[in-house]
Order: structure tokens, then C-alpha cells, then sequence
DNA sequence: CAAGTCTGTCACCAAGCTGTAACAGATCGG
DNA sequence: CCGATCTGTTACAGCTTGGTGACAGACTTG
């Protein structure tokens, strides 16, 4: 599902322009007349980035940015300034408020949501996940290896995916739609027996260093990763 | 520690919100409110990088780096120019005066940071990083050269600047979108295949010295620098 | 300005991966 | 020991992904 963007934005005309383009790319979208308004959103439910126009009535798009970057909750939070084209004043302002893009109007939807998605990306730049380690089988996100000892292991994408999550999540039986949920995704539709499929081409590819033996199946439940003997 | 960095501005809060940002990035910072205290400045001592506004009291700072393309002292020294207006005749004026990059306000501290690094590495004689060096390929920054051992491998720009993210991040899996916003820039539209092209010219050169193979894909998640075997 | 270089895109092909079905074997309760 | 379930194994057709060569346009460079 789309990131939660909260549109600041005065103008009634420009605010519907821009929240139609945005749940058009896919995004879920709240929307904001006022600084004040804003504020009581971000209160409720933090969003995952915010479109700030800069000129608001009341408190400014500046001010909000500035209040929400001295709040511990709110200062990591995505800020992209809308703009009308301007001088100096206006980077005073981008400067001060670390605003983390700004769009000048007027603006392509496809530029928006190109900025948009940067910034995102930026931003949540998939917090480094540790390396595993279970019964001498070792696995690295971020390298994307799977190792045991010195011999290096040569996974397929779904079974790369299946291990990561038994690694991350071991000594616990899992059934097959539990790992249908958590490794191939809550909305896809594949049968309950193809866990069983890739569960075995795992275990062929562990076989070569003998640690498809973590593997274990728990007949009537699922299956579970343990370091522990099977018995 | 960060190249060192003269701001050129007559506007005291503009130049202190700039300053600010440069020294949170981790440059040395000096400034100068006119172009004449700039020059006094650069003969004292040569800087990495001149950030200089568009117009100045007295000499303007056009004129400033007309002048400096002049001197051959100063000639190589990289200029980014902060203009308030982006019409294309003064992008015109501005590279016939030989800057090195434009910079139009309002701007985001980070594009600012970003564009002063493209330039520093495209250009600075001696601000640059050090050598990188995986698996027998070497690739300097500073004279822009690429070794395997005593040959010399010649490669285009965007190749250039790929193989040097990929040795300076080894052995880490980088998407297509990442490699785009790290090599690219976040704000360039391309597709995502044409990674796979300039991959593919990348080891097509390193294929010379067989150092193609250090180039491994992964699989549905990108690819990666390693000087381990691809297995 | 002309030749050459670099870039981004595309279409096509090869290789690898995936989900299913079908069958074989294992386990369990009685 | 038997039937009923459950799981392991295999083969395979279809799909997805990455590699490759060609090409037009932009950009350099002499």
C-alpha cells in the first residue's frame, strides 16, 4: 500500500489537482486547509511525508515545518515545500526549515510524485538489517549472501526470502499460510502446498553443507527453524 | 576533513543560513560579502570551492568569475553560482563565464550539499576522495583514473561515476532505484533498465583485465560489487 | 561544423524461477 | 495392519528477470 502523504495546502482547487494526481500514483492521501488543521493530523496519525504549502492563512508552511523539526516525534519527518516561484526570501526560509525538497508552482503530477518518491526513498533507506546467525548458518540482507563456514550458499529469490524470515524469526513453528502471509504477502493467492515445494528446494540447497537439518517439520502444523536437535 | 569552501554573498542572512548548512555538512566555510573582499580572500589563500551569488554590490559576480577564469592560479577553481532567476539566458551567460554548476533559489540544503560534491568531484585538484581499490581494480578520484594493475582502462562518465559507487559500497546489494538515485540523481527521470546497460558497458570494459566478474547480479534485487567468487 | 562519443530506450532472446499437479512415501489413530 | 491424512519429491509449462545488440538523439571535441 501507498505511503500516507498529508497535503497542506489553502487553496481548495490546487489541493484537489494535487490529491487526485497523488492517490492516482497510489498513495493515501489527507488533507489539510491550515497549519493548525495540519497539526492536529500529524497529532493523530503521524504521515509519511507532508506536502507544505508555504504560504498558509494563520501560521505559515514555514512555521509548521520549523515546529515539527524541534518535536522529537515529528523531526525525521519527510517535509516537501510547494512554492510559488520566488527570490530570496524563500531561501531564507528552505534553508532554515531543512525542508527536504521544494516543487515550484506550477508543477507536472509527474514531477511531484517523482520528488515525492525520492524523498521517500531517501529517507527510509530500509534501516541496515543485521546479519543473521542460526546453527552456524549465516545470512546478510544486505549483502544478500547466505554463508556456512566458508562454503557460500546460492539461494533463489523465494527461498532467500523464506530463510530470512525462519532465521529471523527461529525456534517457532510456522504454518504455511502464516509463511504464505509473511513471505510471499498477505494479498497473494498461491496454494497452501507450494510452501512445501520451496521448503524442499531449500533444504536441497542447506543439504550441501548439512544444516537442512535446521529445517524441521511439525506434522499437522508448519514448519519451524531450530539450532536445537530435532528430537 | 571537508574541502574548504568561500561564500560569496552580500546578504548577511542568506550567507550566515548557507554557512550553517555547509558547516553541518561538514565543509570549512569562509565568507565574503562583496566580490572585491572574495578576491582578497582567494589570494590569501586558494579555496576548493567558490559559492558566489548571482549579483553583488560593486563588481557582480559575474564579473568576479570572469576574472578568475582569468588568472591561472585560479582557473581550475571550481564555481557555483546562486542566481535567483532560471531563465536560459542567464544559464548562458553564467557557463560562458565558466561556473561550473547553476544553483537557482530557492534550493534545498541538500541539493546544494549534493551539487557542491558532483563539482568537487568532477572537478577539485586536490579535495577529492582517496583511491578505492577491490579486488585488484583500483579507481581514483582525483585524476579520474581507473588500474588493473598496469593497465589502464578508459571508461565513459556515467561508467566512471557507477564503478565508483560500487567500489566505494563493495559487497552490498544496490537496487536499480538506489543505483539511479545515488549514481543519477534523485531528480532524473530514467528508466530503470538502463542500470542494466551501463552495467553491461561497465563490465564489457572491466572485461579487458577480467575484472568483469567482480560486477555480480543478484537476482530480482540489483547488483553488487564483491571481490569474492560469484559462486 | 563535422566526426566522434556518450546516453537512454527498445525489442528480442536466454536463463532462471515459480506455482501446480500428480504420485510416492510417511505417519497416525484405532 | 489398514485406511486416512499429511508430507516429500519430481516434472513441467508459464512467467519473470536479466543480457545483448541496435539505434537515434544529445553532447563533446577538435
Amino acid at each position: 500500500m501507498g505511503a500516507d502523504i498529508l497535503v497542506v495546502e489553502d487553496e481548495p482547487a490546487i489541493q484537489d489537482l494535487v490529491a487526485v494526481n497523488l492517490l492516482r500514483a497510489g498513495y493515501q492521501v489527507r488533507k489539510a486547509f491550515s497549519a493548525e488543521e495540519a497539526q492536529l493530523e500529524i497529532k493523530a496519525t503521524l504521515p509519511d511525508l507532508i506536502l507544505l504549502d508555504w504560504m498558509l492563512p494563520g501560521m505559515s508552511g514555514i512555521d509548521l515545518a520549523r515546529r515539527l523539526r524541534l518535536e522529537p516525534r515529528t523531526r525525521d519527518l519527510p517535509i516537501i515545500m510547494l512554492t510559488a516561484r520566488s527570490g530570496e526570501v524563500d531561501k531564507v526560509v528552505g534553508l532554515e526549515t531543512g525542508a527536504d525538497d521544494f516543487v515550484t508552482k506550477p508543477f507536472s503530477p509527474r514531477e511531484l510524485t517523482a520528488r515525492i518518491q525520492a524523498v521517500l526513498r531517501r529517507r527510509a533507506p530500509h534501516a541496515a538489517e543485521e546479519a543473521s546467525c542460526v546453527g552456524g548458518l549465516q545470512l546478510d540482507p544486505r549483502t544478500h549472501r547466505v554463508s556456512a563456514g566458508a562454503a557460500e550458499l546460492k539461494l533463489g529469490p523465494t527461498e532467500f526470502r523464506l530463510l530470512h524470515f525462519l532465521m529471523t524469526h527461529p525456534e517457532r513453528v510456522h504454518s504455511r499460510v502464516q509463511l504464505l502471509d509473511q513471505v510471499w504477502g498477505d494479498h497473494v493467492f498461491v496454494e497452501e502446498r507450494t510452501v512445501d515445494v520451496h521448503i524442499r528446494r531449500l533444504r536441497a540447497t542447506l543439504a550441501q553443507t548439512g544444516h537442512d537439518t535446521l529445517i524441521q517439520t511439525v506434522r499437522g502444523n508448519g514448519y519451524r527453524l531450530s539450532a536445537k536437535p530435532k528430537n
